[in-house]
DNA sequence: AGCGGTTACGAAAGACGTAAGGATG
DNA sequence: CATCCTTACGTCTTTCGTAACCGCT
């Protein structure tokens, strides 16, 4: 076991591994010989005394420990990276690669606007900008920032929001020729475009003095996509529960109808997670600055005090 | 400039010339030769393009730029070290260095007691039990967690609160001899032996219902020392505002008394200060658990929620 | 003069890349 | 059979300790 080979080094060789899923082309990357990207995750392994990944021949896997370590890895490497730019006798710039990954209706949209305001503004950066609804297991994927619509399903994380979507009842003029005005009893007679995952089948609403109205839709369409349901809910095919952010600009020009101005559905937070380190790169916290303070500026979405 | 110098290990001769304020001192510390530990230090100045340390030759300061990094250094170096605890197949055994600094009075007797438990539930632990009062500059001091009861004069630590000081107005039967029963009104005759530092020359408390009753008591002695404020109110020269952990024995035998036992002084919060990294070393989250388990446990110290 | 930090030098350690070996889909 | 990981080997970089040098107190 070697005694001076930089921890430091091992760790990102392991991490880089760990992500591209191959050692060759982890070393590729990394500058490195194959042969070294391999010893240096035999040393890491005898290290510590355990297996971190199981090598079949034509395939890497990571084993439990493996896993476990990759979170705190990149942790601590991105501890160093904060410290080296923080303490650079060279004032450093924002600069370096920075892996997002959001909720793709809001990303791109007024999210991917604002993400490419940024990477102009810092055109040092390498903006990865990966667009995915689902769960990610944050640990393995390598991103820098998740920004999530709801719960972060990730307790290791750090969680701060960075704004909240105001959600309404909206319908088009079509649909309501017959119910005009709605009423709260009207609306229960309504057919629903719904947005998957639709929780439990029920709408539940909330008047500006805190009244609750609860009731189970007929569904005449569902779709987990939200470019269709605005599509089905301009046709006809029913209301919907959509972001004010989303339908600001119909509501506008009287293509849809906010119908029960009163009341609307819970706000979702809308939420940034990263990875506890006791600083942050520049990059990431500019980056959460930036989201911050102009998603703000979105009609519909609330924004949170910065800290 | 050397590229495969260990980064930590360069930290950590860093720190250790830091807290040793002298190179060969150090460099005795880490089983290094001078000439090395000087090299790793030229070396760190070179990477980070600024000077650390400023060296006279008969002495070492560090500079603004050494100061600040030895915070982040620290924290960096506790996170491998709870990484490679973490994630070390041979189970780790709680062990290794802890330095704790404590408030004087209460780590003298009921702390030293949980500390020296804890030291014996965990032999391979090497504590150092700092007592001091005075705000310590914890990144130059080298300790692992800061004690303190009220305030911590430093936003980059992370505090959590372990208990709560209960106060209570106390006084020798001798002295109450023309007093009995105390009243509201007559405890503002009452002489008093204060505890430096005693904020305003006032003295506020508060009855169970909320109420608050405010006077500037006659100071009949002052002094820093709470062992100085109990022999004095002994002896009968006032009142004094006393910790019930301090005075319960002193109760319990009637050498003392809880002359208005409606009111109480503001509680004060018990605090530990650590460092921020991402996960903390065995030694000292389990030194945590143990200190808030314990202390709740003392009478008059309300415990707060484990985290 | 003594203590402490820096620089020079030779020796030893070890990390790298190349290249060969072996296993799998 | 092409790909990818591992192992062996020779080279070369780099680090280490010793020891001489220099500056203060």
């Amino acid at each position: 076991m070697s005694k001076t080979l930089d921890r430091l080094s091992l760790l990102e060789t392991f991490v880089r591994i760990a992500e591209r899923g191959s050692i060759s082309g982890a070393a590729r990357d990394l500058g490195l010989s194959q042969a070294s990207a391999s010893r240096h995750l035999q040393e890491l392994e005898s290290r510590f005394g355990l297996q971190l990944m199981r090598r079949t021949t034509h395939s890497l896997a990571l084993t439990q420990a493996g896993l476990d370590l990759l979170r705190d890895a990149r942790s601590l490497l991105t501890g160093w990276d904060a410290l080296r730019e923080t303490h650079s006798g060279t004032d450093s710039a924002v600069r370096g690669p920075l892996k997002v990954v959001a909720p793709v209706a809001l990303g791109q949209l007024y999210l991917a606007d604002i993400a490419a305001d940024f990477q102009m503004a810092h055109p040092e950066v390498s903006l990865t900008w990966d667009l995915n609804d689902q769960p990610i297991r944050f640990a393995e994927v390598g991103c820098d920032c998740w920004i999530r619509i709801g719960r972060v399903p990730d307790e290791t994380l750090v969680i701060r929001e960075i704004g909240r979507v105001e959600r309404l009842v909206v319908a088009s003029p079509g649909l309501l020729a017959g119910f005009c005005p709605v009423t709260q009893d009207l609306v229960s007679g309504l057919p629903f475009v719904a947005l998957s995952p639709f929780e439990g089948g029920r709408i539940s609403l909330r008047d500006t003095q805190g009244r609750d109205l609860a009731f189970e839709p007929r569904i005449s369409m569902a779709t987990n996509n939200i470019f269709a349901v605005h599509r089905a809910v301009l046709k006809g095919a029913g209301a919907a529960i959509l972001p004010r952010w989303f339908v600001q600009a119909d509501l506008d020009n009287g293509r849809l109808t906010d119908i029960l101005p009163a009341w609307r559905a819970a706000e979702l937070r809308i939420n940034a997670a990263y990875l506890p380190a006791g600083r942050q790169p520049k990059r990431l916290s500019s980056f959460l600055r930036c989201v911050t303070d102009q998603v703000a500026l979105v009609p519909g979405i609330g924004a949170s005090e910065p800290r």
